[in-house]
DNA sequence: TCGGAAGCGGAATTACGCTTCCTCTTAGCG
DNA sequence: CGCTAAGAGGAAGCGTAATTCCGCTTCCGA
């Protein structure tokens, strides 16, 4: 755990941002499939050095995810200085899609895949959250989106868009259409209850959760 | 191939069969990471048996796969006579998810992995996705569902609802949950034009696709 | 300028699953 | 009933990646 005990030679200092670059650039790509010997060679640097600042694969990419997260907590609290509470929602949840695109990393992360130590990243998964329900909160007070929508609520349907991104090597079309679609189900002028089940009975108390 | 050409003898046939049922089993509780060991031993055989019935573990994959595919479709077609059509179309959606909760081998298949090849299943895939236009186009036509909507649609959204499901280790109240959100975007009484993008110009053309 | 602690390199080790191979067994036709 | 090709079993072989080890090199405080 390179931590903060003694402040770190120069050059490890420089070799760790080099890690961190080198392992960035692969895990987006590849996700976790990236090769530890990849990001090594990426970086310029040996195995030893690698392990030397991260034990573990999973140490180094819940690195790169909670630097993430901590990047999108700040995008969300950015987007939080808009106005308009319709509006600053929106702005979260696009900015949100649109800096996972093209990093896999970050859509492995947001997906919730079992690669990934969750325990690692705990705080700055609460950071985000924090920051997502301020912006949810506000708009639904201000009536924007539908009454019962929640932080869980965001999550499921980004990670929904997310999957779509994942999962379509093609361009980007879909995931933006899935997005509309989404924010057709949450803004306030559509429907906010839902019509009775129809063919397999809906069991009772399955609508709410958390 | 095991496929038809001389009968295929007897113990050979029931022994095929044992390995579909293990390997749908195991397959079903941990996806693609299901183990042919494992399989060979749940089916109470060995691992030259297994080799024998399918040459590799993709082979053993698609079979499975492509006999959900045939499944679903079956499943949409039945739907499909149900009289009103926008409820046709809901309980062919609800049917279908409702049939891969706890499944992960659909879950991954519908969801799109790479760790299938996919050239395996074209057949079954085309099959199914025949089953859903049908559907969906007579719902259209009957104004039960916002009027761009494809089968493409459905396959994305359906994606996003089985995301939630895969990776949600918990019950299954949250996939629910977003399905109602999903057809709450879809069914006709909600908006069908979206608003204005806000935040990240929306690239022009990013609407509509395929 | 020196000493030695911190850091580096990268080959060797390990672990883990899929796949192959070869011998033994059995269904089923004549 | 006897033969033989189809089928079964399962230990050994392989490939792939993560991780470890340890001798060499470099910073940096005195």
């Amino acid at each position: 755990m390179p931590d903060n005990q003694r402040p770190l030679r120069a050059d490890a200092r420089r070799n760790r941002e080099r890690i961190m670059a080198a392992a960035g650039e692969l895990f987006a790509q590849h996700g976790h499939g990236a090769q530890m010997e990849d990001i090594a060679a990426h970086a310029g640097l040996g195995m030893g050095t690698l392990y030397r600042h991260f034990p573990s694969k999973q140490a180094l990419l819940a690195a790169m995810v909670g630097e993430r997260f901590r990047g999108m907590a700040e995008l969300v609290r950015t987007a939080e200085r808009i106005a308009d509470p319709g509006k600053a929602f929106e702005a979260a949840l696009r900015g949100y899609l649109e800096a996972a695109d093209g990093d896999a990393t970050f859509q492995l992360a947001l997906m919730g895949t079992d690669d990934l130590r969750w325990d690692l990243v705990q705080e700055q998964k609460a950071e985000f959250a924090e920051a997502v329900r301020g912006i949810i909160d506000r708009a639904v007070a201000a009536g924007r989106v539908r009454a019962d929508l929640t932080v869980a609520d965001f999550t499921i349907l980004a990670r929904g868009v997310l999957s779509t991104m994942y999962f379509n090597a093609g361009g980007n079309a879909d995931w933006r259409r899935h997005l509309e679609l989404v924010l057709d189900s949450v803004r306030v002028p559509a429907a906010t209850s839902t019509t009775a089940p129809v063919s397999p009975p809906a069991r009772p108390g399955a609508g709410r959760r958390r």
